[in-house]
DNA sequence: ATGAAAGCGCTAACAG
DNA sequence: CTGTTAGCGCTTTCAT
């Protein structure tokens, strides 16, 4: 913080005029003559004069800036949430506070904690797949913090929200399978205390259902991450020979398992269909290139955002709590 | 930003103390008796009173937090550089400002003063594609905001500035490829206006010119994005049956470059040889897997925080500039 | 048309 | 050991 910045102070002295009518003057205000406007302002031009944000925010009680909790800057959908968010926001006046939770529950107490002391006017989150309670946000919720959920959002807690259909994301990727003529579809899958989790596989069974097709829990592999993939390599390994679709929660993950199998001879789609989830830049990159259902990360940032300035230009009207679900599309390449 | 806060002054009136008590027995001032002191911090606790950080900055004229300007958040690069400047400055106690340049000067200077209008402490910034005047970000350093500019940065600033070292980088790439038997060589490039254009290009050249090849412009064409991939397709084939060896700028346009030959016919690396720049997540997706000089994100991002805290530390000493240098590496895989 | 003063939430010098 | 006061930079009510 640069202490040198010339005040509203510095220029009422130099010009011998009081401090309420140079911040008058700045503001255009009515009472104020044009010529002690002129002098003001050329004065503050001439000297490039810069409100202090802080000291505005203070004394509004309002501060212009919203925080963005997010499990991870690094992941393409993340990043493309942020962009959304940046640019809306920006655009608004806003500027963005930006943490990260790092998929950890604690830190995202403590990022939350860190943005309602920083006074922000409103708060988006991505919940992190460890956070297994919601008392921190539903206690920000109830002092009056707006609060926008999205992708990863709470079923418990009422509050505005932003997300794909998933089970239909679930769904469609799965039945693509079934009317390839998979029969054997296996699900890898995320953390089942996410909503995404749950709903993607809930898609995935119900299709199987729907289809005729038993739902086998020993199909349905917790497993989200590269590494994870490492991990499980034998496990899916074994499982490979019987099976002939896959339906992954993630890209990068269902990337990692095309090339296990790859590696040890299967040939995708031939021996084994494969989809993915998300419909990143690398979806395109690895062959055969990937099928996998879209989600629009800019766009449900953009959304994110226009749904909490909604609610903090209506701070009074106690709008309904809204959740806008975005429809999840099929993007068919060659993996299955 | 919450109007129903607890402040300093309810609990205050609450407890029938004055104002400067409770600030005092909140810091554990010495000059306070042990009584007073739990009674406050238990009120304090008990109905979680939170300190307004606004107001603290305004009174310390000093916010904690510090800002970032950065071109675009979707690339795999900067999300980690972000990743690795979010770590250090939370653990830090400073929080982050990101502002998004989208590669456009006109919106850095938009970003620049809005840092600065925030009051920022500091300010870390990689350069935007399209930036060709710094005035704005001299003023900025005359009126005293330390800033650090990381990646992208401008020789004519002196400023701290945290790079890798690109033409050694280009340097590496290109004896490689000449190593491994290529003669004909093409680089393309990012905007000379950019240093790490100018950098990898030179490494380029001067690698060329000490293996006794000529240096030829028709061989440098500018191309660092998958679209122009796109738009220079044609020309990129009608060079490829000469050349044998490509030095491309970073992975993203080496990958794209990569999948035009192949649809074209040609075998990477057995006809022409590839190197990216970057090793990001894509470079072991695409095959053949690609061989990349290594850019540490993370690690640049933690430097450029650490830089910016040593000056923030000491605002008297006039520490001179100092620039920290990453030494690249290749990372080998199959494209060259 | 302009100024004085109070206050946003907090700290710190000064006083007692 | 505790309170009073001034002030960080700004806006706004109330006087004039």
């Amino acid at each position: 913080m640069k202490s040198t910045q010339l005040t509203i102070k510095d220029i009422a002295k130099s010009l011998n005029v009081s401090i309420s009518t140079v911040s008058r003057a700045l503001k255009d205000h009515p009472d104020i003559s044009q010529e002690t406007k002129d002098l003001v302002r050329n004065y503050a031009e001439k000297f490039n004069y810069r409100p202090n944000v802080l000291a505005l925010s203070l004394r509004r009680q309002r501060s212009y800036s919203i925080g963005l909790i997010i499990p991870a800057i690094v992941h393409h959908f993340f990043s493309s949430v942020i962009s959304g968010i940046e640019e809306l926001a920006h655009k608004e006046g806003y500027n963005l506070i930006i943490c990260q939770s790092n998929e950890n529950q604690y830190r995202e107490m403590i990022n939350l904690q860190t943005l309602i002391d920083h006074r922000v006017d409103g708060i988006l989150v991505s919940l992190s797949k460890t956070t297994q309670t919601f008392e921190h946000f539903s206690e920000a919720l109830n002092s009056g913090m707006p609060l926008v959920f999205f992708d990863r959002v709470c079923e418990q807690l009422e509050a505005d929200k932003v997300i794909t259909d998933d089970y239909e994301g679930g769904r469609i990727a799965t039945e693509y399978l079934i009317n390839k003529g998979c029969k054997n579809i296996i699900h890898l899958a995320a953390p089942q205390n996410l909503v995404i989790g749950r709903e993607r596989r809930n898609g995935y069974c119900d299709a199987l259902r729907k289809a005729g097709i038993e739902v086998r829990e020993d199909r349905i592999l917790k497993c989200d991450t590269r590494e994870e993939v490492q991990t499980l390599r034998n496990h899916i390994l074994n499982l490979a020979p019987d099976i002939d679709g896959i339906f992954v929660v993630n890209d990068s993950t269902a990337i990692a398992v095309i090339q296990v199998l790859q590696q040890n001879g299967f040939r995708i789609p031939e021996d084994i269909s494969v989809i993915g989830y998300g419909d990143g830049p690398n979806a395109s990159i690895i062959k055969p290139e990937l099928t996998t259902v879209v989600q629009k990360g800019y766009e449900m940032g953009r959304e994110s955002v226009k749904l909490l300035l909604q609610r903090l230009n209506n701070p009074a009207a106690d709008i309904n709590y809204q959740t806008k679900v975005f429809k999840p599309t099929l993007k068919i390449r060659q993996s299955a």
